[in-house]
DNA sequence: GCATATTGTGGAAGCGTTTCCATACAGGGG
DNA sequence: CCCCTGTATGGAAACGCTTCCACAATATGC
């Protein structure tokens, strides 16, 4: 494993100093003759130089990388499909840029290790990958002096981070008002994990909206889940158990309004003849095994791509301001949800609030 | 945003030498006196001090942080559940070990850049995530002085570079046999992207197994796919339009299968009673789709981890002879394999040649 | 012809560590 | 009392690069 060339060999082979080999190897070429930057620029590449970035950054106290940062609480996150939507996003906007990016996945629990494993200078900033409620990354976060954005959570506003995510709330507004639309007033809601601000914010938007059209929730109908197929399939059978069914059932995520209706046909209840079934999110990897899926959709990619970008602008420009970045969703109608029967070719209601629901 | 602490401050609170603290924050506390220690380490503690890593990874001359290198020819290969197995693997390994993952995924075409993109001094070693045939990786890998390993492709022979992958050929050779002992003589073939030494390793070992076996292949019943599920689907409509069918086909991947099986159930083929399908892969994604197919397994977590694990072992003991390692797959036996029709309940074909087939 | 810009170049001090080696001092054996 | 050994510590040179600033040499203005 032979030594590397270094600028120092560079500039004895092209007759001058480090000073003049270094600048011009970083394109200052109007300080110099055109014919000493000429041989600066044979004599580097006939030697095969590379400049070391590690001396680079030490010096100019920044290092073109940032770091990903996983959630500890998550548990292998690299196995989710958000996290590699969000990478991709991230490595798309950061790879021209001549950024690197550092995978982070720290898995001791120890706040001091912790903390080094994260900041030991090899970072310029970092992008939290959807930190969970209490979370010891947004801890972490507080006291740091690295800029941060979190990637795939909408934060409460006390904390003081720029967040990327898709809009949660709007996008279910969205959803609830259009089933409204349908006809529906018996709604039945699957909540997604208590650690996730996205599940409450999910959550939030239904009832709001609930009332602002002037329709209680039934909280029968409320089932807790956690985003997995599972506990779908665990809230369907306890729906099921109920006096009385919803006419449709909003799952707060695609994965439990799968599970959710697989438990449902298992029980002979057909989706959507009997009850109709809305999911969230659009999930590629459903697609196949529900392939008409009524639900919402949003950029995860997107997600990163803006985070890296805010990144970057908060390291050039210094810290500015967090500004939190809702990226809006789309509803895909496909074949799970139909109008209720009883109004189906009836009238259909309008909101009683007058002016509550209009999108962001 | 405030200066981080030097070793320099941590010194003079401690007042004694830079030499003195940085041993002893290294845990050479046998030099000192006790006295002496316990000064720095508290002066380090009250600084809140952490070591910059960059400029002990400049003095020390390594950076404890490896690269996971996606190959330019794949498309946003972070999407791929392959990738993401494998880094999981890899960061399960390194995390302990304190070492940090550099996510490089060049998209760079000229050499040059690409070249510096990869190798700019930053890490100790490449993973190389499946590197395709004819891949600049493999190029780069034999000019650079990195010691790299290979993840996910079994290389040929003369490329002096270790690697670790799934034994693609041992576990067809498990399949196929065990599609022989079924009975099945006339068999059909998937094969998957021509620019994956797997795809080749996969359909010569069916190949050589059936020819162990003294069975003929039938070349109309081998079909070009590319591992993607469409292209399993145009197999099957291809498949179909032949006067006659084999009665089992193997696809190379279970994206392929599933493909096929869709393809074949929209055409009023049943699974398994008219046609058996296997896969290869054992594909989570894919068994909520088609939840019975009989298919091979292995651990592609595993392959990440040993890539690391090999890495490591070359970083540390200097370079040592590439090794290849399989991982070996297991059969999964579900239900789109049956015994044909013609030899239900009659006696069971065995090799012909004396011994080729056993397992490695 | 002199003071003043302008242009091209290099010296040297960082950046924050590690580590080789030297030094200072204490104690022990002759 | 001197030499040797061992222990505790610090000086200083790396590591490879960037960049501030000074300097010399030439060109410009009056």
């Amino acid at each position: 494993m032979k030594r590397r060339v270094t600028l120092r060999e560079v500039a004895q082979r092209a007759g001058c100093s480090l000073t003049t080999a270094s600048n011009i190897l970083q394109g200052r070429y109007h300080l110099y003759q055109a014919q000493t930057v000429e041989r600066v620029l044979t004599a580097a590449r006939e030697l095969g130089y590379r400049a070391n970035h590690l001396a680079r950054s030490l010096a100019r106290q920044r290092t073109c990388t940032i770091g990903f940062i996983l959630d500890p609480t998550h548990a292998r996150i690299t196995r989710s499909d958000y996290a590699q939507h969000v990478l991709d996003g991230v490595l798309a906007y950061l790879e021209p840029l001549e950024y690197d990016v550092k995978i982070i996945s720290p898995r001791v629990t120890d706040p001091d290790s912790f903390w080094r494993r994260i900041d030991n200078g090899t970072i310029d900033g970092a992008i939290l990958l959807a930190p969970t409620i209490g979370s010891p990354l947004l801890e972490w976060c507080q006291h740091s002096a690295l800029p941060a954005v979190a990637a795939g959570s909408t934060l409460p506003a006390n904390y003081s981070l720029s967040a990327v995510d898709i809009d949660n709330e709007g996008a279910m507004r969205l959803l609830v008002e259009w089933i409204l639309q349908q006809g529906h007033r018996e709604i039945g809601f699957v909540k997604g994990h208590p650690l996730h601000w996205s599940a409450h914010q999910r959550e939030r938007a239904f009832r709001a909206v609930m009332g602002e059209w002037g329709y209680p929730v039934r909280e029968e109908w409320v089932l807790q889940g956690d985003y997995s197929m599972e506990s779908g399939q665990r809230a369907a059978e306890q729906l099921l158990r109920c006096a009385a069914l919803p006419s449709v059932v909003l799952c707060a995520n695609d994965g439990m309004a799968a599970g959710f209706i697989q438990a449902c046909e298992r029980r002979g209840i057909r989706i959507p003849e009997d009850l109709s079934v809305a999911g969230f999110d659009d999930e590629p990897l459903i697609q196949p095994v529900i392939p008409h899926l009524t639900t919402i959709r949003h950029d995860k990619y997107q997600v990163g791509y803006l985070a890296a970008q805010i990144l970057l602008q908060q390291l050039e420009q210094g810290q500015s301001t967090p500004q939190p970045i809702l990226l809006p969703g789309t509803l895909i109608v496909r074949h799970t949800v139909i109008a209720p029967r009883a109004v189906v070719r009836a009238g259909i209601g309008s909101p009683q609030s007058s002016e509550g629901g209009s999108k962001r």
